[in-house]
DNA sequence: GCTGAAACGCTAATATC
DNA sequence: GATATTAGCGTTTCAGC
C-alpha cells in the first residue's frame, strides 16, 4: 500500500472521528484528495468501518473470557463459525493451529451468563470447550504501529 | 446506565462516525442534547475513543497470534504488562485465571517477525511463552448487543 | 489524482426554560 | 438536562487541470 494511504489509515486508527480537513492538514493533501482516498480505502475493504471504543464494565459486560473450542466429531464438515455467528456475546472467532480448532473471545455480564453461554455454544456447534477467564485487562485495542 | 445513553453507545459502536444530527434523529433528542450526552460519556470514560476497523492483511499484518505468558520467577513482583507495553506488536494484554498469567494478542507481518517478537517478549519480561497461531478469522471486532 | 470553490450540512457555544 | 438559535467550520460535489 502507498505511503500516503498508510499514513491516513494510521491517523484513522488513532482517531476514527478525525475530520477530512484535519487529515488533509496532517498529510499535506487537500480536503477533497483525502476524502477521495478514504473512500477508496473503504471501497477496497482496507477500512471496514468505524467504531467507538467502549469500557466494557460501563455497559454491563464486566466478564471477558477466551473459549477454546473443539468439535466432538473431527471427521464431520466443520461449520462451527456459522453455527455460532448468531450468539452476540461472541466478539471474535479465530480458527487456530494447535490442540483446539477455534478460539472465541466472549463478553458477558457475569459468571452466570458465562455458564449459559457455554451451554449454548456446546449445543449450537457440537463442540467441547475450555474456558480461560480474564481477570483484568492492562491494555486492549491498541492501534498497531504501521 | 440510562437507556438513552445505552442507545447512543450502541449506535456509536455500530458507526463510530455517525453525526450528532443523525444520533439525534435516531434517539428522538435534539442535536445539542445528544452532543452533551456523548461528551459526558467520553468524560466519564464510558466512551474511550474512536477507531477505524482495518483489514490487518491490507496493512501488512497478516499473522495474528495469541501468546500465553508465565513469569520464570513466580515469587517476584509481577510487572509484566508494563514491561511489554513498549512493544507495539502487542494489541492486547489480558491477565487471566488458569495455567498461565497473561494472554497477549499480537500482530506481525509474518513468521519471522513472530520469532523476533517472542524473543523480545521473553527477554523484556522474563517469561516463558506458549504461542497459538491464528489461521483465519471468521469474524472479529463485532459490536456487542447491549 | 489533485486542487479550489460553492452549496449544503454539521458542530459547538450561548441563551433560555 | 432539554431545546432553540446561530456563527463558524467541515463535508461533499463538481469543474478544471
Amino acid at each position: 500500500m502507498e505511503e500516503l494511504d498508510q499514513r491516513i489509515v494510521q491517523l484513522l486508527l488513532q482517531d476514527g472521528r478525525m475530520s477530512y480537513t484535519d487529515l488533509g492538514k496532517a498529510t499535506g493533501l487537500s480536503t477533497s484528495a483525502v476524502h477521495q482516498r478514504v473512500r477508496r480505502l473503504e471501497q477496497r475493504g482496507v477500512v471496514r468501518g468505524y467504531t467507538a471504543i467502549v469500557d466494557p464494565e460501563a455497559v454491563n459486560l464486566a466478564l471477558t473470557a477466551f473459549i477454546s473450542v473443539k468439535p466432538f466429531d473431527p471427521s464431520a464438515p466443520d461449520d462451527t463459525p456459522e453455527r455460532l455467528v448468531g450468539l452476540p456475546e461472541i466478539e471474535a472467532c479465530h480458527s487456530v493451529a494447535g490442540d483446539e480448532n477455534y478460539i472465541l473471545k466472549v463478553r458477558v455480564p457475569g459468571p452466570g451468563d458465562l455458564e449459559d453461554l457455554l451451554a449454548r455454544i456446546r449445543t449450537a456447534a457440537g463442540v467441547s470447550t475450555r474456558t480461560t477467564v480474564v481477570l483484568s485487562t492492562p491494555y486492549e485495542a491498541r492501534p498497531p504501529k504501521l
